[in-house]
DNA sequence: AGACATGTTGCTCA
DNA sequence: ATGAGCAACATGTC
């Protein structure tokens, strides 16, 4: 499920019940190494009890939440940030504190009013954990936002230069440029921008780089307005909220119809992930 | 039963 | 050294 929109989607939920009841009382995690490789649960439990929720922040597909101890005045506090990669099936939901772990529920913060829960059946997500005064490198050396200035399209034309064989739908989904973009949103980007998801990047008109780039950018928006809500709104179900206009809602039915086209959706395997593209709209060219 | 899944990483080979 | 491709990870669903 989770890319960018629905990453910023999951941090609201966490952080609108965590604002009205911040202390951290008790935590629960499971066994699952493999989500904690690099923060041992049992120091991320000793480290985070008792601690206080501040405020949070989602970039890529990445969310970072802040903690701090309560400590005597004139003492710096000291803030403990936990971040959660929701890999590919992880979610964040809230149950009433009473809340018994789950199979699949890995790590639970009790507070009065709330169980806040992360659970992952896949296990591809990741929970880091970091002590000190300011953010983590594995927070700040995510790529510059899709939706910021340092996005630039010519940013965009040298990255795909550099990776001119590779087909242009591998290359959206390389983090270190396109932070956020996933499987569905690089087929979205691609069928908006009328570019054949084999298309090697290096092959793109100066204009399709172009377009590539503003489209980015538009999905980017539209997908954090409709999945994530507008301010601190949060729509009440992550499923509802996309229009038929979109490729989303066609790109999984068999024998799925472009909404503009109404041509049949053709599927295959690029890029190591499945992809789904409009063949009259989307074609390979020199 | 078997194919497939909205992600990353670490290994090969060119 | 750099880029491209692919298996592996673990579990659930159709």
């Amino acid at each position: 499920m989770p890319e960018l929109a629905e990453a910023e989607f999951f941090r609201k939920r966490w952080h609108q019940c965590a604002l009205r009841s911040p202390a951290i009382l008790r935590i629960h995690t499971h066994d699952a190494k493999k989500l904690f490789r690099t923060a041992p649960a049992a120091t991320l439990r000793a480290a985070l009890t008792h601690t206080v929720y501040c405020n949070s922040a989602a970039a890529a597909k990445q969310i970072l939440f802040r903690f701090q101890s309560p400590v005597a005045a004139n003492t710096p506090a000291i803030n403990a940030w936990l971040g959660i990669h929701l890999g590919m099936t992880g979610e964040l939901s809230v149950f009433a504190p009473t809340h018994t772990p789950r199979k699949h529920d890995h790590l639970v913060l009790y507070t009065a009013a709330h169980a806040l829960v992360f659970s992952d059946p896949r296990m591809f997500g990741r929970i880091q954990f970091h002590l000190g005064s300011t953010a983590p490198t594995w927070w700040t050396q995510i790529a510059p936002a899709l939706l910021s200035t340092a996005f630039s399209a010519k940013v965009v034309a040298a990255f795909l230069q550099r990776r001119a064989r590779a087909p242009i739908k591998a290359v959206l989904l390389m983090q270190e440029r396109f932070p956020g973009i996933g499987n569905w949103m690089a087929d979205e980007i691609l069928w908006r921008a009328a570019i054949h998801p084999a298309q090697p990047a290096g092959t793109l008109s100066p204009a399709e780089v172009k377009k590539l780039w503003r489209e980015c950018r538009a999905v980017a928006r539209l997908a954090l307005n409709t999945i994530a809500g507008r301010g601190d709104e949060l729509p009440p179900d992550l499923n509802i909220a996309i229009p038929d206009t979109w490729l989303f809602n066609h790109r999984w039915e068999k024998g799925g119809h472009c909404p503009k086209t109404n041509k049949t959706l053709a599927r295959a395997e690029i890029g190591g992930r499945t992809s789904c593209w409009s063949p009259t709209r989307q074609k390979l060219h020199a």
